[in-house]
DNA sequence: AGTAGGATAATCT
DNA sequence: GATTATCCTACTG
């Protein structure tokens, strides 16, 4: 068990390997992470939400560790984020996938067309199993206050943990972690640009 | 296995 | 007006 406080206060690729083998609680479903995301802050990291400056969005990532940052995006979907490194310096962990440990009547009532398996292979996926919407943004983590709920796990093994390029961002920064083979870990996507209206008119 | 397109709205330029 | 830290369905092989 690791000092969870203390991790997430570290830096944030340190803290995404934490973060493996976590708990994360919410409305009566707990998920066991397999794959998280590192981004940093403003100049740090292209790909994440403060690269250019703190805005009302990205405020929480601000702010001190132990917090969520849960953001809304594609017209649909929420992802949820753990806030790391000291207040004022701008990083934090997207929660992708994991397998869900408690709850899961209530994670397949909230994913009714989903087998088991991808209950929460996926951060939106994730969220939407745990109940986390707007609600849950700004919230800690760690105090019980909050509609989510984030407890350590054995900590993983260094020779079971996998580095690669995050999922449907540009930039190719090694900042993602999973479990070696566990069947939740979320299946890897390029970005891709998507047409747009010149793209069709032309 | 892989690829491709649509859904759908906040956020940012 | 363009973009998006995604997901789902449908189609091809």
């Amino acid at each position: 068990m690791t000092d969870l406080r203390a991790l997430l206060a570290g830096p944030v690729q340190d803290a995404a390997r934490g973060l493996l083998n976590a708990r994360i609680s919410g409305g009566g479903v707990t998920v066991r992470l397999t794959e998280v995301e590192a981004y940093a802050g403003v100049g740090e990291d292209p790909s994440s939400h403060a690269h250019r400056r703190q805005t009302a969005r990205n405020a929480v990532m601000f702010g001190p560790p132990g917090f969520a940052y849960v953001y809304f995006t594609y017209g649909m979907h929420w992802c949820v984020n753990v806030v790391c490194g000291p207040a004022g310096r701008a990083a934090a962990v997207l929660l992708r996938a994991g397998e869900v440990v408690e709850g899961p009547e209530i994670a397949r009532s909230r994913r009714p067309r989903s087998s088991d398996r991808d209950l929460a292979r996926g951060p939106a996926r994730l969220a939407t199993v745990l109940g986390a919407d707007r609600n849950a943004d700004g919230a800690s983590l760690l105090d019980g206050a909050g509609p989510l709920r984030l407890a350590a796990g054995e900590r993983a093994p260094a020779d079971r943990i996998r580095i690669g390029p995050r999922v449907g961002v540009r930039t190719d920064t090694a900042w993602r972690f999973w479990l070696d083979g566990e069947p939740t870990v979320s299946v890897f996507r390029r970005h891709v640009r998507r047409r747009t209206s010149r793209d069709h008119a032309r």
